[in-house]
DNA sequence: TTGGTCATAGAAAACGTTTTCTCACCACTT
DNA sequence: AAGTGGTGAGAAAACGTTTTCTATGACCAA
């Protein structure tokens, strides 16, 4: 004799309530019904414990109150950082959110774009996958998409982002007042971000009247130091290095220290994104703090408001990061020059 | 006049295909079907853009193909690492992934287990937050759960971990075998893993005939700190510690930073988990590396293995990790004595 | 030819909810 | 006193699939 052959249903709760399934279902959802009854219901939930099904529920209501999270490296703390955010601002309003991690792969974002809408979600966050930026940017969801991280050029949808160019040229200006001239920036050459800070970089450059190499670097392992190499073993050694994220900080730093260089003792270096590990290393490194947390809680204001007005015009957030100066060297070029 | 007042559904690919519902259904799932309606079949799916709906599938089929994956601690590189393993090995057999954060918080973790069962998940792989090692172990839950990382006293589950006794003992050996003689662990105590890391660093400790100090530090901010600087202000100063975790071996580095101490030239420091900034610290951190991948893969296999044997008997695996020897001082006690 | 078995595809039921519809009841208004 | 409006709960439909059931026709053996 099976001990439990058949889960416990709506209709079975409203048995044992001596109520009909609707009545459970509007107690269940909180609508105003007899106290008496609900009591009953509640009573029954209990003792019979009822478990909605979420997939009846759905397919009914015809909505799933479920956001997609879509993001391009699980790995990376800084969106794992923004995905926390995201996560306890949606379950505070009742939304659950599905998290899927590209990494990098066009064809697993497209493959898990397709996925949400399948679940029908009500809406997506997708921090956008490298290659995206060649492609013109027609995801045509069913559902709103805000983008963070990373633009896709000519997209409609809403996005947040850091102010990439901004950032840049506030490091370089950073490296400039440290007394630094002979400054080199590394960026990420197929990523939206990586293009913004180089330009960024550039820009600033111009604008302080030094002049600078700005080299694109291929998202591959060893490039980065590659290119180091060839920048120290270069005519004009660079006195400063900057680079565009947090993996390409640490394949300068390895590359660095395979020439026995010191940071900040002998060179000076600057980046994006904090690492709690980063005040460890010499002196510690500059970088620039992306606000995580603003970030997440501002996809989803974008993604609610965009809920609400379907029709409203494309928005565009831009925020800016937070420069943690460290790393002064010992020798400060600034009082020795 | 609406552009498209409502969904494509099974009914209208159908419709233009001159087939039933029924037989859409077995195209769809690869069930024999004539060739020549077949055909027509995928033509209609094409051109309406028809799209499952995986609620009214999951409902009907009463399958959902989905497992959870509940992790502790997002931010945690190694849970993100296993997770990947995990995500891959699991769309590879055709099944989704939700990934699930309770940021070692219990009530959450308690939230998304019910959540869980309530979508009618095939399987559950759970890293249990820290707290959950005082409670019983009574998951009761509906369907297979595999445990990684973290015991649960007395849990019926499967589980995978790591061998962390003889990893604690191992990395002792390792320190001992450099010629360190006084050696302070530093172990969380509220983990499982930090009580067993913990013990043995000390079992080992009796089999070396040497005396170590085993402190268990609270999960707290600046807990780790104040024990550090207790320790070197101590009577006979270690000259060489260990870290339970990833967290802890930031925070100790931390405190002997601001004592002026570096590593390893004045003391050595040894942990858990690598990380790709470990080499850059110093002559670098000798830590245990877990096997993350194979972590994931028989975390999945045991969940497979649960669903088609519900009744076998439960499973405990127990894994290795490697050895990552680094940070041999310049001035290494071991020739020096 | 006839009867039986098998394969194939359509018809209809079923999955577990929520929502709409309907009806009974009660309180007001006129 | 009779109509009217509102309220609250049960009945039944609906959500979009998959699965079971049924009917048709083909094939084969007797």
């Amino acid at each position: 004799m099976p001990v439990e052959i058949k889960s416990v249903g709506i209709k079975d709760v409203a048995k044992v309530a001596n109520v009909s399934p609707a009545t459970v279902s509007r107690v269940l959802s909180g609508r105003p019904v007899d106290p008496a009854m609900q009591e009953r219901v509640q009573a029954a939930v209990i003792s019979t414990g009822y478990r909605p099904n979420l997939a009846a529920r759905r397919l009914r209501s015809q909505h799933t109150n479920t956001i997609g999270l879509i993001l391009a490296d699980i790995r990376n703390p800084f969106f794992t950082a923004v995905s926390r955010a995201i996560e306890s601002l949606a379950t505070a309003r009742g939304l659950r959110v599905i998290l899927c991690n590209t990494d990098e792969d066009p064809a697993k974002e497209a493959m898990y774009l397709e996925l949400m809408q399948q679940e029908r979600v009500t809406g997506i966050i997708l921090a956008p996958s490298r290659q995206r930026v060649t492609r013109a940017g027609d995801l045509a969801m069913d559902c709103p998409v805000v983008l963070i991280d990373r633009a896709i050029p000519g997209a409609r949808e809403d996005c947040v982002l850091l102010d990439n160019e901004a950032m840049a040229g506030l490091l370089l200006e950073h490296l400039h007042d440290q007394g630094h001239r002979r400054i080199a920036g590394l960026f990420g050459a197929s990523s939206s971000t990586g293009i913004e800070r180089r330009n960024g970089f550039e820009r600033a450059a111009a604008r302080l009247g030094i002049t600078v190499d700005a080299l694109a670097i291929p998202h591959a392992p060893g490039e980065a130091e590659k290119a180091v190499a060839a920048l120290l073993s270069g005519p004009d050694r660079p006195d400063a290095l900057m680079a565009s994220n947090g993996l390409m900080l640490v394949s300068v730093l390895r590359a660095l220290r395979s020439l026995s260089l010191e940071v900040p003792r002998d060179i000076a270096l600057a980046g994006f994104d904090n690492s709690d590990w980063m005040e460890l290393i010499g002196n510690g490194l500059t970088v620039i703090e992306q606000p995580v947390e603003e970030i997440g809680r501002t996809a989803m204001t974008m993604l609610l408001d965009r809920l609400e007005h379907p029709d409203a015009a494309m928005r565009k957030t831009v925020l800016s990061g937070k420069l943690i100066a460290r790393g002064s060297s010992a020798r400060n070029p600034a009082t020795g020059s």
